[in-house]
DNA sequence: CGCACTTTGTGCATAGCTTCACAAAGGTAC
DNA sequence: GTACCTTTGTGAAGCTATGCACAAAGTGCG
């Protein structure tokens, strides 16, 4: 096979990037919506929050798609990013576990935005299985593969208690899935090329609340110090 | 002022090592709650689903906690890591937006566990205020500044529609909040010595789009051609 | 006490990511 | 057509993170 592309386009897009081009779609297409017909890398990186040399080298991974002296054509690169994100086509997604996570994901409005569409609900619970959601019925978790095969689901989205999670994971992934965002905090094992992506609030709160402390030590001066621990430990 | 501590110590945590700590706190309170004394490194990784050597280096920014031939002593190093945290302390955290996400939010368990507290919940529609949650009356938006002085806040997690998000923020921000965690979807401007986290579900569902339609084109060879502009936007 | 075994903590090489800085390329005005 | 202006795309340098591999440090047994 002829390699066609510049050598930027070869294979591989690095992972640092992939994760910023839904945020640039995101920006641009509050610029469309505007009606801005092109924009630099320096007003588009503004408006991402990131460094526009970043943001051009992200870009030059998908190939040319700029014009020197005059910046970028919004709707053209707004159909680049998503092309290369796959977002030209319907993904079918299913959701498993339908408690308060999963209505607010069910309902989440950006969710079924483009490229995404609620396919499926399913629920362990029968007083919730049978109820409606953005106008689809919650099925039975026993219809799981069923139900995941005839509907053509292609991403799963884990919303249960952290104890379903690996069972879920397990059976969708036996039923073909390879695509998995979990929302449970547990770590879940996965055979090779099944991707998952985690979405942990905790983790984040846990994050926010060491920097937060760092801030406020730097103004005291006076970080814990180490030998505390058999007091704290009586607390 | 004497540096006392190893030079590993000396101050700051590389970020990627900060990220990872919640991880490890949760696999080693799995450990705890099965009756685990002690854990080699090699085990915790595998718990956490890391390799073990990042594990031990992550470990060694903290100090040197570990005895060598045994392993880490669980409850101490579970104790050391929520003290770099900054979880041996109560945070009073703040849901600004009580739709579907902010309920999520607000009864989510892992939520309350170590360390944080739903102090406060706000939203704008009078149709919700005063509505019951987790033990405490949903504030008008316009009570924000007073509530959050008044409780303590430290953190507020912003819940609202995406139009809000950037307001809400100003006003937390002016209120002395530092500590964010935003999850509309918008890039939210703040000034420096303020920390925004944001959790975005379409960025992940994009991310997670993007690998499976790799997986797809190494199936089939056959990735679409750069040159379908213009019949791709009819659609 | 000494030897064999385990496991940590870290130096070092490598890989990946970010940022700077600038040549190359295109547009515009006259 | 030429001179000037703007903005891209990218080489190169610097920074951060990863993972190997091993010396150092501890345990336990005979």
């Amino acid at each position: 096979m002829i390699r066609r592309m510049s050598q930027a386009r070869e294979r591989g897009i690095p992972d640092a990037t992939v994760a910023r081009l839904p945020l640039y779609l995101r920006a641009l297409n509050g610029l469309a919506e505007r009606g801005t017909a092109t924009v630099s890398s320096e007003d588009l990186a503004v408006a991402a929050g990131v460094n526009s040399a970043k943001l051009r080298k992200d870009l030059s991974h998908l190939g040319s798609y700029g014009t020197r002296g005059v910046g970028y054509d919004v709707e053209y690169l707004i159909y680049q990013i998503s092309r290369e994100l796959g977002l030209t086509q319907d993904w079918a997604v299913a959701i498993v576990g339908v408690g308060n996570l999963g209505r607010a994901l069910a309902n989440y409005g950006g969710f079924v935005s483009r490229g995404f569409r609620v396919a499926a609900l399913f629920d362990a619970d029968n007083g919730v299985v049978g109820e409606r959601l953005v106008g689809m019925a919650v099925d039975h978790i026993d219809q799981l593969e069923s139900v995941i095969d005839k509907r053509g689901v292609s991403i799963v989205v884990i919303a249960t208690p952290a104890t379903a999670a690996q069972q879920v994971a397990d059976r969708v992934i036996a039923a073909g899935i390879t695509s998995i965002l979990n929302f449970a905090p547990v770590v879940l094992t996965v055979p090779d090329g099944v991707d998952v992506r985690k979405v942990d609030l905790s983790t984040e709160l846990q994050i926010l609340a060491f920097h937060e402390q760092r801030k406020a030590d730097r103004e005291t001066g006076s970080p814990m110090m180490a030998g505390d621990w058999a007091e704290a430990m009586d607390a």
